[in-house]
DNA sequence: CGATTTCCTTAACCTGTATCAAGCTTTTCA
DNA sequence: TGAAAAGCTTGATACAGGTTAAGGAAATCG
């Protein structure tokens, strides 16, 4: 964990919408309560009940959002990749975290100060539109998720994912961006159960599997899976 | 759907936390693009795929949220009552509703419309900070529910929302917001599983149903009830 | 490069919850 | 106030998906 606020954070941030349109100064702001966090594979970020006084992007390197029932078994909430952020949220609430966060990689993240972001709200009101314009998808996205969990069967949540994550037409290969356990967890499935879909599908024609990679052999079927 | 803009709503936003620090030039400038709306029970207030131009208020009844499968099931994603809003994050996106929201009882909403809402986020920083604590609070318990669906059985869900709702201790009665048909989807049952489960507990003496009104007898049990 | 660990698959079995069906209450409303 | 509708319960039955267990493949590391 370095300090840092170079000029490399200043280009970084300056290519992220939320702040595709601050100008010199207030980039220099932000940049210099920003911290440069280098972290390996397999890493915990933060876990549930820690304090929350800024919020993370990732440079590179992927980063699960999980929890973890008392007895162990854990659930993936969200898979995030270069570019994106995660933890907004809790800033705006004098609550610590209820999720906790672990690299899937060795990850570079930019840690943004609460206070940088607070004292930028205060001033500029675009830029409070766009956190809450980025914290609106965020919630669209998880109801998204809520229906699916309660109205589609595994195979259907495993075809959704498939054809979000690829979408496009037939040849198409999608890369799972975790371990098959990690998916299957985001998913709502165990690994048994995500295998035995895959295989299913397969069987079916629908799709073909080597390792990570997944190509979409039969889009139209796909799209129309009923059960 | 009347048109309006009376003093009773000046006097109603000026109560609610959102609007707490509003003087009264800024209540007026609200409230005149703000529109009382007369809902008898069970009408639709929006549906799936309607244009949103600002979010609802509830001054008295309730209204749930749900989203429908393309086969007819219907999954109840939330349920509100008065002083609670509904809608915000839609304003913030140029997308069409996901959800529908329909009243249970005859109600009385309040339009605000997203013009007033983005005029005054221009202006009044502290009031961008307000929405935004609200969006992640509901962004927050959107996470809990989450957590709750995949992590805890059936029962362990209806307990959870028993002491949530009722907290505190033995003695007290809780009255369920709505129909159990309603509230069973809430927490993602079939009305017959639900039914069964309340059975199930009133047979292990945890507490005593009758009709909405259920009572909690042992909240010790209930806590530490594991499966 | 072989050894160890992690990840993935496969099979047999089990269980929580859904579904279907029918009867019972309670509410609604003419 | 009585009939229809809506809501709730109960039982029988079915199945999706979980669990357990054990072997195989792939990645990791000394």
């Amino acid at each position: 964990m370095a300090e840092n606020s170079g000029s490399n954070t200043i280009k970084f941030l300056s290519n992220l919408p939320l702040f595709s349109e601050f100008d010199q100064s207030e980039l220099e702001q932000i940049s210099s309560q920003t911290r440069e966090i280098h972290v390996p594979k397999g890493e915990v970020i933060f876990r549930r009940g820690d304090d929350c006084n800024g919020f993370h992007l990732i440079v590179f390197g992927r980063v699960k959002l999980a929890f973890t029932s008392p007895n162990g078994s854990e659930k993936v909430v969200e898979i995030i990749g270069p570019k994106h952020s995660f933890g907004e949220a809790l800033m705006f609430m004098d609550k610590p975290y209820i999720v906790s966060a672990q690299t899937l990689e060795d990850s570079l993240l930019l840690h943004v100060s609460k206070s940088a972001i607070f004292s930028e709200l205060e001033r500029n009101p675009k830029f409070a539109q766009k956190m809450l314009a980025g914290l609106s998808r965020r919630l669209h996205s998880l109801i998204c998720d809520v229906e699916v969990y309660s109205l589609n069967s595994g195979t259907q949540r495993v075809i959704g994912y498939l054809l979000k994550e690829g979408s496009s037409d037939n040849g198409k290969t999608v890369i799972l961006q975790a371990s098959k356990t990690v998916v299957a967890s985001r998913l709502n499935l165990t690994p048994e159960h995500f295998s035995r879909i895959l295989h299913d599908l397969m069987d079916k024609g629908m799709i073909a599997v080597s390792g990570r990679d997944i190509t979409i052999l039969d889009f139209d079927k796909m799209k129309n899976y009923e059960k």
